[in-house]
DNA sequence: GCTTTATTGTTAAATATTCAATAACTCTCG
DNA sequence: CGAGAGTTATTGAATATTTAACAATAAAGC
């Protein structure tokens, strides 16, 4: 038997080569911008802003740590630091869980809440002059079928996070 | 005069608020799916790959430390960070610069070409797993013009990163 | 030439993320 | 019930990234 790759790979044309690249630039260079603008405007990252949107949006403004690792498509373990940092902040704090002695619940605090409002019309002003003012709606149709394409495929079971593979 | 925002902000509408989850989701999981295929088949994550890919198609595979970050999209002091580590791997080397002494040239050592050219079949095969075999070839173009878009809108100038802000 | 300004690349420290291990609890099923 | 297997959340250590400051050099303006 052989551990040679059975065919020599597909690679990409020049077309998908060129989108490949575009994707990666785009992706990454917004990603570093909201990074920056949050940082700037709200003390903090990206994906910690998600976390508080994602708890008011919760009912009771609380949610059990897993569910809101899922929402967030992120890990159990950097939840769990992203979450101790916030809590430092004052923004989010934690209970346990009635019916589950395992479980927590984060909770979006009332200062947390008044961060947010403030930083919210900032952010999405960012977003807007990145994507959606500078593409048609046929084209922000387009965003959103082909990137639930791609996050079905990536969606189902693996290792310490199920949803993560 | 007041700091009150002049106008209540234009928050998202359904379909775009739809199209910005999606395109979270997506870029999320996408971005962590590659970093850990790497990280597990090539010992490094999808940048530092993403680095070496650079090198190897510039002439004598090598680069200017800025050009380097300036394509990759990256900080020089990132960039600064992840060539050192990649130094320590023995896959990149520096060199000074012979026509500016502030200079550096980072290049791809024997040894880094051969841990990429041993990588480069299985992250193909994950990226097509992920996009490129999911998309019919008027996506791949949609998606094309829209990252170009949003790339485009990015790139100006700025602080320590003229091309980042 | 000489001074001022800009660029290049690095660094230390603060922050964030991953990875592997763990404690505590719940569930399944014989 | 109770053993074994799975789930929940956290932790420490290793790794990566950001931020601000810096030294060295180059370029521009006079």
């Amino acid at each position: 038997m052989s551990n040679e790759p059975a065919t020599e790979p597909r690679w990409l044309d020049d077309e998908e080569q060129h989108a490949w690249q575009a994707y990666l630039h785009a992706t990454t260079l917004l990603e570093d911008h909201l990074d920056r603008q949050l940082q700037r405007d709200a003390g903090m990252p990206h994906v910690y802003y998600g976390l508080l949107v994602q708890l008011s949006r919760a009912p009771r403004r609380r949610m059990r740590m897993t569910e809101l690792a899922q929402n967030a498509k992120i890990t159990r373990s950097r939840l769990s630091h992203a979450v101790a940092r916030l809590e430092k902040n004052g923004w989010v704090r934690r209970e346990n869980c009635a019916s589950d002695k395992r479980g927590q619940n984060a909770y979006l605090t009332d200062e947390g809440l008044r961060v947010l409002e403030k930083a919210a019309p900032g952010h999405v002003n960012a977003v807007r002059a990145a994507i959606f003012d500078r593409l048609t709606p046929e084209q922000i149709g387009q965003l959103d079928e082909i990137c639930c394409m791609i996050a079905d495929g990536l969606q189902p079971q693996g290792a310490d996070l199920p949803w993560l593979r």
